[in-house]
DNA sequence: GATGAATGAGTCTTCATTCAT
DNA sequence: AATGAATGAAGACTCATTCAT
């Protein structure tokens, strides 16, 4: 039946049309969630009709697939950046105040879409798939970029994973959920101090 | 809307049927998630009317709600029964591996619970509120039990945040990801050793 | 996903709104053709709602397969029914006369069920594979009626098939094309001459 | 609509290309029905962009109309061929059996035209008379150039619309529906057999 | 209290047709 | 003349909620 070809924009406008189109769905899924997000309210919000989405992407759930690699690659890519431009010797505190910093930022601007995704894991196997081979591709990157400084933990692959979440659990609280009765500074020194910790145990 | 007037029931046989909905409509949005669960599945699975669920729920947000309660409680009830049972002296890293224990058992039983419940906070007040206390009781409650078994770490708060994160982090891991580049045991040992670590560094 | 459970309807009420929406479908696909007939259509004019639709079937494809069961059953029914009060001696000549009177009559009815029937069965395999087995079954029970009254043609099976071509051809010839260049009444004589040759060829 | 003018092609290439796009049509048609081709469809498969299809046809239903003039012109043509090339004495017997061998031939190539138009006929009054006049020119052509080579049954504007149809009922069945219970060298054996019967009947 | 049939607004998706280039 | 990206109206189907029984 609906032999609808999804086409790769090659040219210059069509490829920027596909990304509006990518950050609208991601800019509403964030905001109200994949399911109070409705196709025409992307159009809309991207200023293109309904039908053409549907020339850039097979579906709804596509274009949140697109919109996860953007989130993902906006996480990673500003990491991957830092971590080359580190040389020894290092001030691991230092550098781990850095990364928690940037997340931080990354975070602000990606908003919720880390929950969403993670909802959306639960229904839907290509999100599941997707997610579970970025966090293990991280992890391994991560390791590798530690070895390249002579940081070489014991168990690096769990302690790189543990420390990520660590961070990446920071973050969150600091941006959404805004506990008053902690302190934020406090919060994030003594993550830091246990991930230093951590990582200096050596095998 | 309307008037439509949810009774609170009193007799022993609504309870038990409202009861079964919430438990019903639990299952479900763990499974398929929120938008993936009718209020005709729910109903079905609890084995009664799809018109008697609304004399118990104002709609099925309601439903939800009164399923993270339930979901938050089965979390943290066993946890500060263990608590309490705890006396001095204490072996705090046996302690943490029987915490840890106790949550990855409730992570198999309530599934997906979490996730469901932190995407539904983004399009939703009252999940986002009622989370948002959840956590702030629990950890409160935390440190106040440590506090009566002698554990007074500086910055109780903040630490047992960041412990409770790694702890929910962990349980994740081993319930869902599998990742099979990683050893849990070993994993669990990290995280352990951490979160010890981090709590005995006294203030 | 969605597991909408079609109800076979046991209650009086719900058969006769099951019908009713059948029959409103018939109508209209023999109107305007399938393409041309909206769901909603169906329902407004079945007066029920678009919903309730789908409580009684799976889709718009399957009110059709609904509807050519009643169409096929409305032609079959009396032709059979004709056909077991008839006792030999037989005025084969006659016979076939009070048939295709019959078969015209259900066609003023049916309207254009049967074009539109062929058609669907191009793109569609269960339209397809009703209508074929429809065709054969209606042979054989010909053939075998007419054993039971004596006649017995050499390729009964062939001439059956052949003949009631003939006489839907004819019929629709009759019912809509009305070319005018042709009579009918002399028409339908050559047709019944046609086959009542055919028939008396004993084998 | 507008004043967007269909320009009749003079030019070569325009032929050509017109030519082209009724193939591609006729061809999707058959082969998955009317409604189930788009024109995207057909523009692909004729090798040119969808745009250009409207400066050769007003609309969809334009490009139909044309494909099955051409279906019928490659149903009559080779007839009509055929039929000149009779001298007297004829073996009618034989002619009807190469008139079917010709007719079986031309509905394996044009497939399923001849349903789908009967389809469209329902809702387009333009193929419905296209369809109509195409059926009284035809026999009237046959009935003449039955006079002319001598044959000249009663009644033989009714008989040859029968034969017509007896012929174009068995190709349908050859073609299409494969009955196994039937064999089709019998089945066209007795077709012919009653065709010659019904046209040997002199007036 | 209980049922489950009924409602109808809302959603994703398709596609004939247009138009800027 | 030609392209193919863009439009937007229309349609099949879903489902939270209501209400007659």
């Amino acid at each position: 039946m609906g032999n609808a070809e999804i086409r790769e924009p090659k040219q210059k406008r069509s490829i920027e049309k596909k990304r509006r189109i990518v950050e609208a769905g991601f800019k509403l899924f964030c905001e109200k969630g994949y399911y109070n997000t409705n196709t025409a309210e992307i159009a809309k919000e991207a200023g293109v009709s309904t039908g053409i989405v549907y020339n850039y992407f097979t579906d709804k759930k596509d274009i949140f697939l697109d919109a996860i690699r953007q989130y993902t690659d906006g996480l990673t890519k500003p990491m991957y950046a830092m971590m080359k431009e580190i040389h020894t010797p290092i001030d691991l505190t230092n550098l781990i105040h850095q990364l928690i910093a940037m997340f931080v930022k990354s975070h602000y601007i990606t908003k919720s879409a880390h929950e969403e995704m993670m909802a959306m894991a639960h229904s839907d196997e290509a999100v599941r798939e997707y997610f579970c081979e970025f966090e293990m591709n991280t992890a391994k990157k991560v390791v590798e970029l530690m070895e390249g400084v002579g940081i070489t933990p014991s168990n690096p692959n769990e302690k790189v994973h543990i420390a990520m979440g660590m961070i990446e659990n920071l973050c969150h609280e600091i941006v959404y959920h805004q506990h008053d009765y902690m302190n934020y500074d406090t919060m994030t020194e003594e993550v830091v101090r246990a991930v230093v910790l951590m990582m200096s145990n050596e095998s």
